[in-house]
DNA sequence: GGTAGATCCTGACGCCGCGCCAGGTTCAAG
DNA sequence: CTTGAACCTGGCGCGGCGTCAGGATCTACC
């Protein structure tokens, strides 16, 4: 062991250090290119020697390295505020690992379903995985997951009888969208508007607190769980009204 | 909407595709360079036509994106061996997920450990970030989730006195250890070897069918284990053993 | 003190999935 | 014909290292 016995401190070299921690040198070179870890001593010829706080603070960052905590934060944990601010660290890790793991068993879940679609179905049409995108997307960027739980309250409170009026209600107005599309209606215009407003009040019913921006997104989630039921409309015509709907938000 | 009603056929321009299906510009370009999603037209500027066909393989490639499959993967799906090689795509997806949430589940729980230990201890010492580390290591690289759990139950089926022999037995193994290292035992030595011998066979009690291999990690977990609650050695001490028997391990 | 082989150094490119310019060409509308 | 929007190609950048390449330096043995 390198430096052993030297002034009762005991040095290592990048290598032992490696072997010993299990990190690589590779990343030890990274860390101190970085300025994340770097080695406190350097011997004539440049080779480094680490010490016993190099150690331990090697293992603080990849303890918090292997809890997923990107490299920067760990720099500004270790160096910067001192107490507490290892703890608000890992608080939010602790969050985002969280939020993560919603997203995986959404994700499960949506796999599972393109898998009973396939196995049901023989094979999975293209128009149903862009049923599925919708959802997803929809679904990933708007709701937590705490708003998908209040919305299946509501939606369980409305009862079977409004739910069946606001699907045909609802199956109305994409039929009156394609209208439009086929008829050139531009995106400024008032016919446009108003289907939007009729679209996004539609949406409220099922949502109240957060307001009609998220219903509408609701609303386009019912859209994609009708969709996945029975599939009236060919992918080229839904992909039209979604652009006609987007187009005609962007301008009212 | 370019090239409408040409030929019968819908063709869309590059930010047209963008806009309706939400994928950037920047996103098409990339799939075009990798072959990943080529516009089967081009204008005699060069400029990108899509056609539906298009559209319908741009739908199947976000929602596998989506559900993580890496774009490698996708393309040798959609342009490989015909039918069943999705299915098979999205069962081995599914495998991962499964993976990544028991990882995640694990990671979970470690930091609501660390910051039980910080908020009663006042702050963390580094030495317990190293069992952490520990643990980690071998708990995420050896044992599958229904290991952990036979695991467990083995424990609990060989009673408290055979745990608190083990334990008494393991702290003799760790002080034999720190013996040879202070001692400067060569690792190809025969009472280096014997040492790793018996911590294996230790550790072997505790597991049964999956051999002395994975049991040897098992004893690493209750080495970090008894670490965490009473720390007779100090960090030093203890990566100069694990190092040592690492090169024994190697050696034998 | 010479030499071999292990270890060390710096610097550079590669991975993935794009985001984000820059500088030039082409399109659609008036 | 002009203007501004859309389009093109090509290049750098991120994070966290893995993986060479080419050279300097260490340790051990003769």
């Amino acid at each position: 062991m390198v430096g052993m016995e030297q002034h009762g401190e005991a040095l290592w070299s990048i290598g032992e250090l490696a072997a010993a921690t299990g990190v690589t040198v590779r990343a030890l070179h990274y860390y101190d290119s970085i300025g994340l870890l770097r080695a406190t001593v350097r011997t004539a010829a440049g080779h480094r020697r680490y010490t016993e706080q190099d150690l331990r603070r090697l293992y603080c960052i990849r303890t918090l390295r292997s809890l997923g905590v990107p490299l920067g934060d760990i720099a500004t944990a270790l160096d910067g505020a001192g107490p507490g601010s290892l703890q608000r660290l890992l608080l939010r890790q602790l969050a985002a690992l969280d939020d993560q793991a919603l997203q995986l068993k959404q994700l499960q879940r949506t796999i599972r379903e393109l898998l009973e679609r396939i196995s049901s179905h023989g094979h999975a049409e293209p128009a149903y995985f862009m049923t599925v995108l919708e959802r997803m997307t929809m679904f990933g960027n708007y709701f937590t997951e705490d708003q998908r739980r209040e919305l299946d309250e509501r939606r369980a409170g409305l009862g079977q009888e409004a739910m069946e009026e606001s699907r045909t209600e609802w199956a109305g107005l994409v039929e009156e969208g394609l209208r439009q599309v086929d008829a050139g209606v531009p995106a400024g215009s008032p016919e446009a508007t108003d289907l939007v407003q009729r679209w996004d009040e539609l949406g409220s019913r099922f949502h109240s607190s957060e307001g009609t921006k998220a219903a509408a997104r609701t609303m386009w989630n019912e859209n994609s769980a009708e969709l996945s039921k029975a599939l009236p409309w060919t992918a080229q015509q839904m992909q039209a009204l979604v652009a006609h709907l987007q187009a005609a938000r962007q301008h009212s």
